[in-house]
Formats: structure tokens, sequence, C-alpha cells
DNA sequence: GAGTGGTCTAGACCACAAT
DNA sequence: TTGTGGTCTAGACCACTCC
């Protein structure tokens, strides 16, 4: 009983039924609804609790948590958040921004067939005026159409995504390369100096939302984290 | 009252009282012992299951759960298990194994006084005869005394240190740097080739116990995760 | 058959928030 | 004051394991 309860509720926030922030219905309404002792509906939301899909405030009532986009090493976070959280300036530089036919490789990973349209950008993130990022970003209109329509000086293509496509799961691998010549120029960097590059598949609705693959000098910028 | 249960057990487990595999009392014995319901012994055995603290067995009892030693993205595993996961064959070769200063910098991230002895090795690893992996290691005596009468041919240092030094946490980052001379001779790549560089500090029973830094060929080695 | 965990009930009292 | 979540009780029935 618990866990239909849980599938109910894990199925109307699926749906859209329930939004982030949103009051989902009380313990006691959920008790009347399913005809089961409160214990069970508790429960219920207690685990959706601790599994951070709910938050609840004693009180007040029971709310859809905020997406968090974190993984298992590599938050998905805003590299502007990132940079603004360390107290200093992000600034970003679009270079490129088109609807371009794909490869095919390209097409292979988005799992669509060949030649499709895809929409491809390409920008340059700074901190306090250093540039730490090449943002080499495909998108798949399907996920989200308006993508060409940003102002991506405003908004990182990341914060954009994360509201139009809801993220359902990840795969990123990471890697050292040499700097190819494009590349260490927006950098800033001599050629053939070691990269840090991160490549991540991210995927929204059952289709692949987008491909991305950031390059980070590697003597000014590294992961890091901890656990216990 | 389920909290107190909670510090109870993890207490237990933490003071060696019970170890990964042993029985914990059952349900009835806790709740003579604490002379509460049995809801309330259940609420706090069930969320030290959910933590993966303890496993539970219908009909048979709870038990302590085996250590997983998974980080964020970095599952402290032995490079022997992964190649070999890989249907690859492992092999190292010790390079340096000495008892010795550290420098002023090591000692203290290690947290120590100046001038401690530690224990340091170099060991080069090596899939299907390729080096993947040179592995700087630092080791804090007081964690593992017997550190330097191992044979790393058949025990990876990750192996020993896993059994003698109770992992407690770790920090890490991940970084992208050019080879040195001596690492690159090592990994048989050319010099200034880009190299990707995880460095971790582990921590066992409050101490420093082991910082390691390894080095790894950037065009044939990554990191790889994926999370939904 | 005895003991274990897995689950549910129908109440209860409390702290807290919103009004 | 009313409704919310936070917690606990003292039972109950079940499936399963182990002896």
């Amino acid at each position: 009983m618990f866990q239909r309860i849980k599938d109910f509720l894990l199925a109307g926030i699926a749906s859209g039924r329930w939004k982030e922030g949103d009051v989902i219905p009380s313990e006691q309404a959920l008790v009347k609804q399913f005809g089961v002792s409160r214990m069970t509906v508790n429960r219920a939301v207690r685990e959706l609790t601790s599994e951070q899909v709910l938050t609840r405030r004693q009180g007040s009532g029971t709310y859809v948590a905020q997406q968090k986009y974190q993984a298992t090493l590599l938050e998905i976070k805003s590299i502007a958040d990132e940079v603004r959280a360390r107290g200093h300036i992000h600034r970003s530089a679009l270079q490129l921004l088109e609807r371009t036919k794909a490869s095919d490789l390209m097409a292979r990973q988005f799992g669509l067939q060949s030649d499709p349209l895809l929409f491809h950008s390409l920008i340059v993130h700074y901190e306090n005026g250093v540039p730490i990022q090449v943002e080499d970003r495909w998108v798949n209109p399907a996920c989200a159409p308006d993508y060409m329509s940003q102002d991506f000086s405003s908004t990182t293509p990341n914060e954009y995504l994360m509201a139009a496509a809801p993220l359902q799961g990840a795969t990123y691998s990471i890697e050292a390369l040499s700097a190819p010549r494009d590349i260490a120029d927006m950098l800033a960097i001599d050629t053939r100096q070691a990269c840090l590059v991160l490549r991540r598949q991210t995927r929204s609705g059952g289709l692949v939302a987008s491909i991305v693959t950031m390059w980070h000098p590697g003597h000014r910028y590294q992961f890091a984290g901890s656990f216990t």
C-alpha cells in the first residue's frame, strides 16, 4: 500500500500535475483517498522526502522539491553560478549559433536518423575576464525548439535547457586532451597544452536532449569533491 | 526515540562491537532493550537499511552491510579489479618503495608536524602490457605500519590500505596536466602530453591515511559514469 | 515450530504554521 | 483556532528462514 501511494505521487509529479514547489495532498487527504491508516501514508511521504522528491514543512504542508541535477561527481550546474559562488565575475561570449546538419557520428549519438538538423552553439566562459571554459554544444530541436532565440549573454545554455527540457539522466566522461589550435586560441593558452575535457550527454523525455563538450585549461581548472 | 536507536546501532558498528556481516539484535530484542514499540525500532532499522548501513533478510536477521567505498564519481576500487573487469590483464611494476622524510608541504597535507617519516611508493600499472597509470603514493605509518613489507606485485596498495585502514572519507580532485619527463617515460608517452591526474587524500581513524597522485595518459584513459 | 523481518491499523499527543 | 507534519503505541497478520 505505501508503495502504491509513492507511485501515485511520483506519477503525479512526472505528469506535471504537481510541479516544483506545489503543495501535494495532506496526509489526511491521502488517508481518505486510499482508505489506509495515517502511518501508511506517512511512510510513503516520508520516504519520498528522504529521497529528496518532496520537502515537508511542519504546520504548513508537503511540497514537490526543487529538482537537483546533481550527479555522481558532477553536479550539473551552471558554470555562471559556480563562478559567482567563488565571488567572481562571470561573462560569456557567443562564438557561434547555428542550425545545421549533424555529422553521422553526432546523429548516431543522438539516436537520430541520418542528416538531422540540430542546433549548435559555441560559447566561451570567462571568470574575472580569464577564459576558463569552451562549451561546444549540440541540441536536439525536439527537446528545446526555442534554443536559437535565447540570449546567451544573460542565460547559459545549461540554465535554459534545465527549464525547457526536464533532465532525466546523463552520461559523462572526463579526459585529458591536448588543446587543438582553435580551442587553444579561445582559451588563450598554448596549442597542445593539456585540457580537462568533460563530455556529457543529457536525456529528456526519452530523447537525447543535448551533447556537450566542455574544454577547460588544465592548469587553471579542476574538478573536486569529497565524501565520507 | 528512533534516532536514539539509530545512534546506538551506529555507535556499536563504529566501535567494532558489530563488524561487517555480523547479526545485530532483532527487532524484538531492541523493543525490550529500549522499552519502545516495534514500529519505532522498525523505523530506526529500516532507515539504516535504506542508508546501506545494514542489510536485512526476512526470516533470518539484520546484518551489518559490507562497506562500499564508492564515491561520488569515484568508486575507490583497485585498478587491478577495474582492468580485470574489462577482461584484460593487469600487471604492475614497483619502481620505488621507501621510508623517507616528507616535505613540509606533504607534512601539512597529512596534518603532521614537520619532518615526519612517511612511506612512499611509486608503481606503474599496465593493462595488457600498456602503461595506464603511475601511482605515486604517500602513506601515514600510523595507519598502515606494515606497508613496507607488502608484496605489491600481487596486491595493490589500495587493496592493502582498504583492509589495513578502514576508510572514513576522502577528498579528491581531477585535473589535466602536461606530463613531466619522468612520468612521461613511465607511461611511454611523449613529454608534455596531456595527462589525466587524480589526486586523492583518504582518511582513517581520524588521521590522513594516504595521499596519492595518479597519472594517466590522457588519450587512453578516462573517467566515465552516468546517472538518472 | 519458533524466530525473523515486512507491513498495516486506529488511535494518540505534540510542535508548528497559517489564519 | 484549525490544519499540518512528527512521532509513538500496542497490537495484528503475513512470508520467510532456520532448526
